[in-house]
DNA sequence: GAGACTTGACTACACGTGTAGTCTCTGGGT
DNA sequence: ACCCAGAGACTACACGTGTAGTCAAGTCTC
C-alpha cells in the first residue's frame, strides 16, 4: 500500500478548491483565492504542481490551457484525514470531538440529523456487551 | 490575544506523554518513548524545551533534576485542536467526521454514550424539530 | 507575423519541525 | 578531593511546506 503523501495546509485548501471548481485552470484558482488568501499566481501554480506530483490531481489541456482535476474523491480523502487526526492527535478517542461539538452554539440541522442517524446506527450495531478486541 | 503556538506532530505526542506522566523527567519520557518511537534522549529534550518555549509546559527541579508539567489542560488543548481541524480541514462541516465514525467497526461504549448525550443535548438546544429523516 | 499577454517550468529561499551530536556542568560515590 | 554518570545547554542539519521570482514558451490580437 502506498503511503499517501502528506498534504500541507495550503495544499489541502487548494485541493478542495480544485474539487469545487473542477476542472479549474490556474487562472480560475488564482481568482478564486485572490479574495481570501491573495497568493501569487506562481504560488498557486507551484502548489497545484506539487499536488500533481503527489498524485492528488491530474491536469488536462483544455483550449491550450491546463485545467486541474482531483484524482481522488475529496470526500474520501477527508475521511482519511479525519481518521489520521483521530488516531494521531486524539489517540483514537473521539471524546474531544464530542466536547468540541458540545461547545458550539449551534450545529447545522442536516449535520445534526446525520449525527442522529449515526448514533442510531452505531447503537444497533453494538449489542453493548461483548468485548470484541482486535486492532491493526 | 495570544496566537497559540502551533504544535508539531511529535511535540504534541510528547506533550500528551508529559500530561500522562506528570511530573515527568526527561529520563522518564525517554524510557516511555523508547518502546514506540525510540527517539534519542537529546531529541526528547529538545522537544520538551521547545514545548516550554512555546508555553505548553513548565518544569520544576525535583531532586536536582528537571521535571516537566503541562501548563494547560490537555483536554482543553485537544478541544482547540479539534476546532482548528474542523474549521481548517473540514471547512466547518462535521459530516466527514460522521462518515468516518460510520466507517469504524466499533465505537467504545463510553464514547457512544457521550455521543448519545451530545445528540440529545444538541436537539434540545435547537428547536427546529421536525426533520424526521426516515431511514429506519 | 510582431508585439502583447498568458501560461508553464524551473529555481530560490525562509521557516518550522524532527532529529541528534557535542560540550559543559553538577551531584554522588569512594 | 576527584572522577564519572547523567542531565542540561547549545549547535547543527535535513526535509517539507509556503512563498514567490525569472525566464521561456505558447497563444491571441491586429
Amino acid at each position: 500500500m502506498k503511503t499517501p503523501e502528506p498534504l500541507g495546509r495550503v495544499e489541502l485548501e487548494l485541493l478542495q478548491m480544485i474539487d469545487r471548481l473542477q476542472p479549474a485552470s490556474i487562472r480560475t484558482l488564482v481568482d478564486e483565492a485572490s479574495g481570501s488568501s491573495g497568493h501569487a499566481r506562481t504560488t498557486i501554480q507551484t502548489m497545484a504542481e506539487r499536488l500533481r506530483k503527489k498524485g492528488y490531481v491530474t491536469r488536462r489541456k483544455i483550449g491550450g490551457v491546463n485545467h486541474y482535476l482531483p484524482r481522488v474523491p475529496v470526500t474520501e480523502l477527508l475521511q482519511r484525514l479525519v481518521g489520521d487526526f483521530v488516531q494521531q492527535t486524539l489517540g483514537g478517542s473521539v471524546s474531544p470531538f464530542v466536547s468540541y461539538l458540545q461547545g458550539i452554539e449551534r450545529v447545522d440541522e442536516t449535520e445534526l440529523a446525520e449525527l442522529k442517524a449515526l448514533v442510531r446506527d452505531l447503537e444497533s450495531r453494538q449489542p453493548s456487551g461483548q468485548s470484541r478486541e482486535g486492532k491493526s
